[in-house]
DNA sequence: TGACAATCGTTAGGAAACTAATAGTTAGGT
DNA sequence: ACCTAACTATTAGTTTCCTAACGATTGTCA
């Protein structure tokens, strides 16, 4: 399982970029070598993660909405908001909670005071598994980031902060029908 | 269109990962706070880049395809080759391909040696295309790394290769059936 | 009060990757 | 020479996300 998009398996060495820039002037090299270590490793890593959550029996979608609704404890969230904080559809949401249910991790119960709404609480077993579940994933990614020392993760996450900043910046740009001319 | 898989769409703040550290044992905050902005800047920036593509009329799969053959210039790659070199299953170069030559950008042709192979290459009109967005594309993924100086882009990418060197470790082990007990 | 808009969850259908199985072709070993 | 093994590309079916549209419910405000 390398990657889920077709990329570049391997990322050029960076002399070779340097050389392909020469035939294309808009070619950063830096820029292009950063970029493909990102994206080779988001790619990378969003394919480990599955991999590994399926060898525990769960998926990703559905695994983080377990932890959500962990984490909710008692408060008992509709779908709408299970929607809200993880970032996908509302019809995605319904998919998760059709197989969560069918294994009896979770239950949808009505709201009494609103009857559009579906709110979502771990069964038992729900909580069960994720106890068994949960300490495992945590030593997992523990140890995924164990070559790099304290300051370097705190590095890490400042650099990619500065890059989520930026996409932020281009993504709504993207969206913006060019305002100005 | 903020990702493809349900994650928490905001990284909690440190300090909650600190305090849930006290009811999880095996809770590595640094480690956690490190791997959730991995896996949220690689989730955002592949859906960036495919919704950008988007915009240029064409997507990942088929655009990294395009950038591959431009590369090969003449020397017309089987499709098992870029399966290879793009890291997808040759059942998917099949499907890219289809929309490719469907739209008249890309060309399969017989190898008079080997009958089992279909060798393919870029049309006129796949090279006008290319041509035409390649620039654009170099010049937006260096914006999008703007915010970083040279040594920082030189450190980050460092550091990711540290994150690959061990996601390699373990997906060996996830591979491996357990051998020693 | 009653129309209108907004919100909820669900359904239906599409996109892009995957696995597994297929038919056709080539290479190796006896 | 021939049988088997390996390899090629394709097809078919699954997964997991998406968008768009729907009926049901609630809130707003003339």
């Amino acid at each position: 399982m390398p990657g889920q998009v077709p990329f570049l398996k391997d990322v050029p060495r960076y002399d070779v970029l340097r050389a392909e820039a020469q035939l294309y002037p808009e070619l950063d090299p830096s820029a292009c070598y950063a970029f493909l270590h990102l994206l080779k490793t988001g790619d990378q890593l969003l394919s480990l993660d599955a991999e590994f959550l399926g060898h525990l029996g769960t998926r990703q979608g559905r695994f983080n909405l377990l932890l959500i609704l962990g984490h909710c404890a008692q408060k008992l969230p509709a779908a709408a908001d299970l929607a809200e904080c993880t970032g996908v559809t509302r019809a995605t949401i319904t998919g998760l909670l059709d197989g969560l249910e069918k294994d009896g991790l979770v239950e949808r119960r009505d709201d009494p005071s609103d009857r559009r709404l579906v709110r979502v609480g771990l069964t038992p077993r729900g909580e069960a598994f994720l106890d068994r579940v949960r300490p495992v994933y945590f030593r997992w990614f523990a140890r995924l980031l164990e070559p790099l020392a304290e300051p370097e993760r705190q590095l890490l996450v400042e650099l990619l902060q500065k890059v989520q900043q930026q996409m932020g910046v281009l993504a709504e740009e993207l969206r913006q029908p060019a305002v100005l001319n």
